[in-house]
DNA sequence: AATCAATGCAACCGCCTTAGG
DNA sequence: ACCTAAGGCGGTTGCATTGAT
């Protein structure tokens, strides 16, 4: 078993924390503050190494931190970001004050283990997963987080293997759709036969392949948001340019230039861009026309084909 | 009461990224 | 350009607790 470069030290204490070192390191940064971590356990004189500190002062002892059951707000959350970025715990941790990654994760990890053997006792689902799968344990329970199983249902194919899946029923333009997303920030899930399938767990079906270059080329700047009632999350592109100047809480008008426009507003809450959904105006979908370089608002049903899906950055659902 | 299994969660491991020399 | 140390993060482990028999 290797040790990490700060923990070669021959003294380094491993395990449980006890409350006279949980006392010492809470007495050494609330009075000097943290700077160096691996300069700590000298300076706060405790026989670990700097990383062991730093992770016993993020998830546990700073004082910001919250305990106790998930709330379900808080639940939904998780559930609907999980839906957008897969397993980015620190990300998921950033939208929700007081938690950790680490706990979000062993929430979310205990989740999934219920809700597999839930299923395996039902036999009525087939989602193939593992405590560690990237893609997320589906049950019709969590319809009620916006998380429609109807959307991912090529999930319950079997994803390594080459198989050609047959087209199915677009599950992304359909009325009641989630929202989804490509991510721009270069993570590719994984290869087949040299081409990249398309990040986040939604993408893994064949009609989706992207090469890296065409992730490469597009825009990088993202705009996280979440609908108002907290039911859907997800990115917009960089379209529109005055988008800083937004006053907070205002409702704004989206608009392509080419008069359609959907109503967002600027959420003082996680500095998050929120999608009016009881806005009319809102279109059904949102797509980045590669080309044009520019941003689309479509308002009819499309069906998906592979070279239109590499263009399609986002979506809402027409419940917007 | 004793034993075993399941569960929850704190902590560790290893990899990646970044900054500084 | 290369190397190294530190920080950050996701995956995993292992122990303590809880529940079932």
């Amino acid at each position: 078993m290797g040790q990490h470069s700060c923990c070669n030290q021959q003294k380094v204490k491993r395990g449980l924390w006890s409350p006279e070192e949980d006392e010492k390191l809470i007495r050494f940064i609330t009075t000097h503050g943290y700077g160096c971590w691996s300069e700590v356990p000298e300076k706060a004189g405790l026989q670990r190494c700097g990383k062991s500190c730093r992770l016993r002062w993020i998830n546990y002892l700073r004082p910001d931190i919250r305990r106790g059951k998930f709330s379900p707000d808080e639940e939904k959350l998780i559930i609907n970001l999980h839906n957008v970025v897969g397993n980015k715990w620190a990300h998921i941790a950033s939208h929700l004050p007081g938690r950790t990654d680490n706990e979000i994760k062993n929430y979310w990890n205990s989740w999934i283990k219920k809700k597999i053997n839930r299923k395996h006792s039902s036999t009525s689902m087939t989602t193939r997963l593992s405590s560690t799968s990237k893609c997320a344990s589906i049950d019709q329970s969590n319809s009620d987080y916006g998380y429609n199983p109807t959307h991912l249902s090529f999930l319950t194919q079997d994803m390594g293997t080459n198989n050609i899946k047959q087209p199915i029923q677009d599950p992304i333009f359909s009325s009641t759709s989630t929202i989804f997303m490509l991510d721009t920030s270069g993570s590719v899930l994984e290869e087949q036969n040299g081409d990249c399938i398309a990040q986040t767990e939604y993408f893994n079906d064949s009609m989706w392949q992207m090469n890296k270059n065409q992730l490469s080329e597009l825009p990088s700047q993202m705009l996280n948001y979440t609908t108002n009632n907290g039911m859907n999350s997800g990115y917009l592109p960089p379209l529109m340019e005055n988008l800083e100047s937004i006053i907070e809480g205002q409702n704004c008008h989206l608009n392509n230039g080419e008069g359609r426009e959907c109503l967002i507003q600027k959420q003082h809450v996680f500095n998050e861009w929120v999608v009016d959904q009881t806005s009319q105006q809102c279109p059904n979908y949102l797509f980045w026309d590669d080309e044009q370089q520019e941003v689309q608002l479509g308002e009819e049903m499309v069906t998906p084909s592979s070279s239109t899906m590499g263009s399609i950055l986002s979506s809402y659902p027409t419940t917007l």
